[in-house]
DNA sequence: CAGTATCCCAAGCGATACTG
DNA sequence: CAGTATCGCTTGGGATACTG
């Protein structure tokens, strides 16, 4: 694990450069429920382009979040995971789905108040 | 409050919708701390430009996460503060708080540890 | 002070083609 | 299968000027 740069003094900030993106998130997301295959991942994250998923995965394992793991087969085999630091991250996960779910539930709450 | 758009699915991605941006984070995190004025926030939010913070600050109003008070003086004065919905943020900033705080004393450890 | 309006540029992304 | 390389373009965002 290596980031040369300086981390910010806000460790909110901090976690921004490391998660700060839709699709890290949703990476986190997809690895914590076990390890996948990169086609398995461009599949889950409808929308994403190969590029994209490549660049973020390649950063993700820069900064010690996440562990490639390159089998030498034809045709040829990677399987992405969670490095415990990754894992971590599920605390934060946890966080937003549950923001989400009961921002969901008001809005269904105000929806059937207003009718 | 009102989201006209339909919600994805995963709860996560509803986050991400109405949160998932650096700037965003970080004007939660300033009003967490209390109500701040434009140029406060401006000020805070080191290197944001005006138009970008207006985009964001709208958003996040209409989605309901703050409330912006005009007050009917010249000079002009606005403030903003987190509604209800905005402050159960907390929990999602405290996360990435405590995340950041971890990854920095990682860092320290493993550069001592190396050296 | 807290915006809006306009112009403009460059980073980032999609699409495509190619390869170990 | 899981990439890398290249190109062209979209659009987010900066800079500036102006206003209630």
């Amino acid at each position: 694990m290596s980031l040369n740069e300086n981390l910010p003094r806000c460790p909110v900030e901090t976690t921004l450069m490391l998660m700060g993106d839709k699709w890290k998130v949703l990476i986190v997301r997809d690895l914590l429920t076990g390890t996948k295959r990169f086609g398995e991942l461009k599949k889950s994250l409808a929308g994403v382009s190969q590029k994209v998923l490549t660049q973020h995965l390649r950063a993700m394992e820069k900064n010690g979040l996440i562990h490639r793991k390159v089998y030498a087969v034809v045709p040829p085999k990677v399987e992405y995971s969670l490095t415990d630091v990754g894992q971590s991250l599920k605390h934060v996960h946890d966080a937003m789905l549950q923001w989400g779910e009961a921002y969901k539930s008001k809005r269904t709450d105000n929806y059937l108040s207003a009718s």
